[in-house]
DNA sequence: AATGAATGAGTGTTCATTCAT
DNA sequence: TATGAATGAACACTCATTCAT
């Protein structure tokens, strides 16, 4: 109504009632699968929510949808964080691993969350391929500051990281909640547990 | 009751029948879940084998028990590799290597397997937490002989490379079946993306 | 709001929008139920027509009305092929059974149509109802003529023959399509299976 | 155990339970499509009956099998009718009539059952196709009997004349319930509507 | 010891219709 | 007048587990 830009088209306004549900369906999502896992029934969040069945679906129409959303809210969050980090970071290695423990807080938001993030890299139609796409080019861009400074090795990945960071988020879950892991996954994942490099001929990799 | 062997009691019939049982259940499981992963339903296994819902449960009451004892049928293939490893390794870390190796094709063999295992992992009551607890422990002896040779960390842990190896079999998934990782989690494992050790005083880890 | 035609009254804006709305609409509600049968959605038509389901709704307030006026629409051909057989048919018994085949062709527009023109043959208050009921005068008229020429069995009513069509309409459905069946339900309802008449006094239907 | 055929495996007698269970299902599922046509919902089928949805599906997979089912129970009442009217007819013509009103009438059983019925006639599938084949053979056999006879068109075939009963009864749908037609569809079916043949070049059918 | 019937809540999804805006 | 969000019951179907036989 005011300064509205251009680049919707007739932008009716969204209904103040939808869009409080739908900010009150992500509340009681967010609410259901910090407590339920990911894999809660979406039946009971629309229940909890108040609303039918359809409401939820036609917000949300896949649990993917519905995560996606999760996060996005979550975005502002994590693009704070990644300022935070670049401003406030003396050298690329220290902010690149300031920003993997950022990824690494944000995929375990919800137990269970890293599995959905995990096929939505692979699966492009996804409504979280989109999530992570982002994540990715922003670890390349911390990734590449710290191999032109010298402290991260050339022939990995922004993807690689990534997927590393939901496989320690992963390894985190409820299961290891419990124990304290002195050298935990995040740790092997920056040093590794060899104190050498293997050698140049040699294959390099467990998986082969 | 006419070629009856002589090393049955004086039994009716003899268990033969619930050991065949038994075995054909495991090898159409084996089946099952390489073709619908560790989620499978147990029901179909049954119809599968052509037996009773009730005497697949009578077997294995869980569907832990049920991998755990598909994976003990596997236990000597990894045992063998663990002594070819052993005899025909000239340096522990490439020791430790080649078992982390083979204990991520272990914890490949189908898909989600990772799962259960590594909640097995702190559940003690799972009949997986046995299973599990074996191989770490050789993983422990593994590491420890590369830790007195000097070649791995002193402050790494066998269960932690045991869970590392679970978190890379799980990055594995479908997800990057297609993608060629130059730098693949378990290179990541090995050697870490850093080149640098990190400052004596600094947190090491991501997870803190 | 710029160049208003003078047709319209003083309103607003004038009603070409709506009209405009309306076509796009049975445009589009065409080519769903002909992909989709008569049962397709409604919901669907409105997004593919881009309105709001309350919009189709306020312009068909039922399925029946849509399908209504998609036939009205249609009416135009059948008007024609029915003068065409009137001025070019030589014998009443023909031109009846060209229009009877109009008639199945048209019942035939989209899959399951037969089944709501049925139910409109007695519940007045469909708007096919008034659909049927032209169709069913005309086949009248040209019935009337057929037993005026001697050429049609005296007891028969248009009424029945037009059911008649919409049930061979009916019969073809996917069910027949790949079968070419040489005596065909249409036959049967020229001809009938028998090569004499049933004794007079004789129940004469199968239906009592 | 005793003199047991060969053709059933063990044979264990199907559990008294679940058999009255069966046929509390088939009761209530009888009343159900009775009074709310084939396309009542199982799940209220299986509220009625007092059990499980799993229990239903366990019985009857599929809403086919269940009307299959449904009609199975039927079948004695067909066959005695069918054996009625071979002893009691004085001529194959007479005897076609009768089979194809019992036929008629038998599909006449449930609203909307004749849906169904034609969809299994070219779907192999459906448990309903075996019926359905069974009855067209049966009219083979009559028809062939009034064709030998001389008293039924050599072109005709069962099929057909088992896929017009279908078109009748759909025609009778609660529709035409109140209308008494005095040439119904069935009339037409027997005798058609012309009261002389076609010429022989000219093409018969409505359909083409 | 083995069977397989029973359970019944749970899954995601659809849709005609109403109504607040 | 038009919108499209909301409704919420209904749909077919699944499955791990229990238990009567």
């Amino acid at each position: 109504m005011l300064t509205m830009s251009a680049t919707t088209p007739p932008a009716r306004r969204p209904r103040a009632d939808a869009q409080r549900n739908r900010d009150h369906i992500l509340d009681v999502a967010e609410q259901h699968f910090g407590e339920h896992g990911v894999t809660g029934s979406l039946d009971a969040i629309a229940k909890r929510a108040g609303v039918g069945a359809g409401t939820l679906y036609r917000h949300f129409p896949t649990r993917e949808a519905l995560l996606a959303a999760l996060l996005a809210a979550r975005d502002d969050e994590l693009v704070a964080r990644r300022e935070a980090i670049r401003t406030g970071s003396t050298d690329a290695a220290e902010a690149l691993d300031g920003w993997l423990r950022a990824l690494t807080d944000w995929a375990s938001a919800f137990d269970g969350l890293p599995e959905p993030l995990r096929a939505a890299m692979s699966a492009e139609a996804s409504p979280l391929a989109l999530t992570c796409q982002g994540y990715i080019t922003t670890t390349d861009e911390f990734l590449a500051d710290a191999q032109r400074e010298g402290s991260a090795r050339a022939e990995v990945r922004g993807r690689d990281l990534f997927l590393a960071t939901l496989a320690t988020s992963w390894a985190r879950g409820a299961a290891m909640a419990d124990e304290s892991s002195p050298a935990s996954m995040a740790d092997l994942t920056r040093t590794g547990w060899a104190t050498t490099q293997p050698p140049c001929d040699a294959p390099r990799s467990v998986l082969g």
